[in-house]
DNA sequence: CTGAAAGCGCTAACAT
DNA sequence: ATGTTAGCGCTTTCAG
């Protein structure tokens, strides 16, 4: 009474080992009538087929991995369905692993799935690119949100967006503003700092930077905080959360927004539609960045003499209820 | 120059395969200088078990499933962390599964993890009861948040810290209550409205029953709405997210929160204590919760005969200031 | 303390 | 269309 394989099936139905597996693998090559009455079984024992024994054999574990910096951010989770989704659909299961911002643990947990897994992508990494090439080696492995030459990438790109939201704001006639910016070992963040400068520059207008501050709700307290410190009318937080977290200090302490000042935000994520005011951000294409990593990372599984691949997808800017016209006071 | 195994090693080193194995399992059983000779061979082979190969003799996948209900609500990032250390702890890695709400993916993906893992962990299901018992057939499981004789279980009862949120409310004033009702498949939530009502009757107190609403911002809007159609002076939310929800609706109408209302949340997640004004809550002992389903996993993976096992955890009263003294208007 | 050998459950040639 | 055979990489008796 012990737990069925394909023996106790080919038994029972007087057929040999090797049918049983063409029963479920290769279907075409086994006649309907064994067919059915293998199935037939297999279902009536409770057989399962064992992922170790066919992993060894085959050599795949039909898993992939993904390491997330910090599963606490509303970022993820949506990137998470989406990426489960895809890895689904192309027949692998999902192993999440939380690397609590800590890139020491990154690395680490990349190692550790090694043996486990056929790929990995690792979603907005805090570790350093040398760091990460080395974990990577001879690992199919996707970084998502952060570039490496060697290795493949799918990233979103905000510059043209950021752009859109700097002509929103100076339409509403803003002249002074504010970088909050986001967590040094962010690539996202340098990037969006940089393509924030640069349209400042373009529009000869005042920025003053502040930071860097923590990808957190209290990040963002405190950037709200600092930003007050400013004469700037308008503020870029590094994303979503950060920007919550400014609404919340300056609503606690008393100054109106978009009234006195305006906040953008960046992402997307649920939150900016569900906080008051509503977020003016950035628009992530979540689904397609999760579903383009999973599928790149498939053709480094398959292929993994290839050359890497960099995809980057933009961002889309969205007007909501967090910006408004500079306040005349 | 293929992938190193024991046998490479093994070659490489003059001995066995079989004292390459010990070496690394059973160091005791090998020769110091052996056994540094292997280890310093393999760390120089960049030698990676095959998890496969011995969870194909072991029988052991050392690995654990994880279902959450929804990984989007906030609950479950903590809890997901508090899992992934102790299982670290254990030796096993976490499987994470997001079952999006649905109690159809919920088994679908139990039975999808079974050939996988050595056990799974299903938080706050949203399955019948039925379907969960029969979905763990002869795989050990736990349920965290939902009890069922046949299972093991391990779940937060905020009966006891409810009826002090009720006392704290009472000691301010209130005399007329609204219970904001969650999910309707959800255990958690018809446990807490239960302690609720009971709580009312007991202090023959005005409760008005509201919802079910959806545990998300969104429904905690709509049920911030419909409280507004009563005269409840105080307002118990089903979870913080809820909540928040009620919270936001009400600041969006002009409300003041605790002037006017009180509100309580329940779980105490990040949100709670960053929310303005932050909300008195009912702390879950998210660290316990997370590490005793762990545990209790562990011990049904060695003793799969044994009984199932229930714990039950207390969660704990805490006063912020969504909560204050019933307005004299 | 170490080696030889068997076998975990499955797949994939190679035969038939 | 089906059976035979040989491993995949590892652990684990059983003998030395």
């Amino acid at each position: 009474m012990s737990k069925p394989t394909i023996y106790s099936i080919a038994q029972r139905c007087g057929v040999s080992a090797a049918t049983v597996s063409r029963a479920f693998n290769r279907p075409e090559l086994v006649s309907e009538a064994v067919r059915e009455q293998i199935v037939a079984a297999a279902r009536e024992l409770g057989y399962q087929p064992s992922s170790a024994a066919r992993g060894l054999v085959t050599g795949r574990a039909e898993m992939i991995g993904l390491i997330v910096s910090d599963i606490t951010n509303p970022f993820f989770p949506l990137l998470v369905r989406s990426i489960q989704h895809t890895a689904e659909r192309m027949g692998s299961s999902l192993m999440l692993v939380d690397a609590e911002e800590s890139a020491a643990a990154e690395v680490r947990h990349v190692a550790q799935l090694r043996s486990r897994v056929d790929g990995v992508i690792v979603a907005s990494p805090r570790s350093s690119s040398a760091a990460l090439r080395e974990a990577a080696r001879g690992l199919p492995c996707v970084l998502l949100n952060r570039p490496l030459r060697e290795l493949s990438s799918v990233v979103c790109d905000n510059t043209s967006a950021l752009f859109d939201v700097g002509e929103h704001l100076y339409k509403h006639g803003h002249r002074s503003y504010a970088l909050l910016a986001g967590p040094s070992a962010s690539w996202a963040a340098a990037r969006r700092s940089q393509a924030i400068r640069r349209w400042a520059r373009g529009r000869e207008v005042e920025l003053a930077e502040l930071g860097p501050f923590r990808a957190t709700f209290k990040g963002g307290r405190q950037a709200g905080a600092a930003l007050l410190g400013t004469e700037a009318t308008a503020a870029f937080a590094f994303d979503d959360l950060t920007a919550c977290g400014v609404l919340a200090e300056l609503a606690g302490r008393g100054v109106s927004v978009p009234g006195e000042r305006s906040v953008v935000g960046c992402d997307d994520v649920l939150l900016a539609r569900t906080v008051t005011p509503s977020l003016t951000t950035v628009t992530a294409p979540m689904d397609d960045l999760g579903a383009t990593a999973v599928q790149v990372l498939t053709r480094r599984i398959e292929a993994p003499g290839g050359p890497p691949e960099h995809v980057t997808l933009p961002g889309v800017f969205v007007a909501r209820d967090s910006t408004g016209p500079r306040s005349t006071s």
